[in-house]
DNA sequence: CATATATATTGAAGGTTGTCAATATATGGC
DNA sequence: GCCATATATTGACAACCTTCAATATATATG
């Protein structure tokens, strides 16, 4: 245990760099959001049978801000898109899901 | 699984309801920062030992900014403060932590 | 009590995020 | 090609978040 000189410790590293703090703090703010979650929660619920209009349906926000946040979740690799026709069928990417839980997990294991 | 008319699902129940989506974003938004990361990390690591002049030192912010983020992290149950004399150490509240990380899992296993 | 130090709070400035109306793009049917 | 429908994009606005200098508060010491 490190002594103590005045009021401070000697020096205090961080386990976690900047870099990887940047990194796990961007995917949980992917996640931070209700609507998000929400979207996430339907996509698993009726795996591959989505479509845009659903959502804007079963969701208290309009057309754009659906596509908005499935924008977001597009980008993070959390979803995808496939067209049918006219409607677009959006599924989880459990791969990434599955990673990110990991990652996850693996920092609160460090907290615990 | 559901018939179609038209586009769209008849109807789609989220599962998470709009409720419980709030707890959980917002648990999840408390966390979505790096310096917060960082801190909660530092204090894990130097259980009870570690002061604000300790944390501002290892951090790339100023000491106002070390204080807004103890005090959201604080606000949410995640840390507590213990005085003595001029210095206040911090510590982590496993306990909380504990707990958010069993609603995220839950929630990461309706993914999955 | 005056001074010095540690931490908290306030208030201002700048940046990011969330939402929506309006508009654009893509597709299918006539 | 024209119309209707589904989804995406744009741009504007408001709300929120992050940061810091300045200031306030708390405590210890002489």
């Amino acid at each position: 245990m490190a002594e103590r000189a005045g009021c401070c410790l000697p020096k205090l590293a961080p386990r976690l760099d900047a870099a990887e703090a940047r990194r796990i703090s961007n995917d949980l703010a992917i996640l931070a959001h209700p609507i998000r979650l929400q979207i996430l929660d339907l996509l698993a619920q009726y795996q591959g049978q989505v479509c845009v209009c659903d959502l804007e349906a079963a969701l208290p926000v309009k057309q754009p801000t659906v596509s908005h946040h499935l924008k977001i979740l597009r980008e993070a690799g959390l979803i995808t898109a496939e067209r049918q026709g006219l409607w677009i069928y959006y599924s989880i990417c459990c791969d990434t899901v599955q990673t990110m839980r990991e990652r996850l997990l693996a920092q609160f294991a460090l907290l615990g």
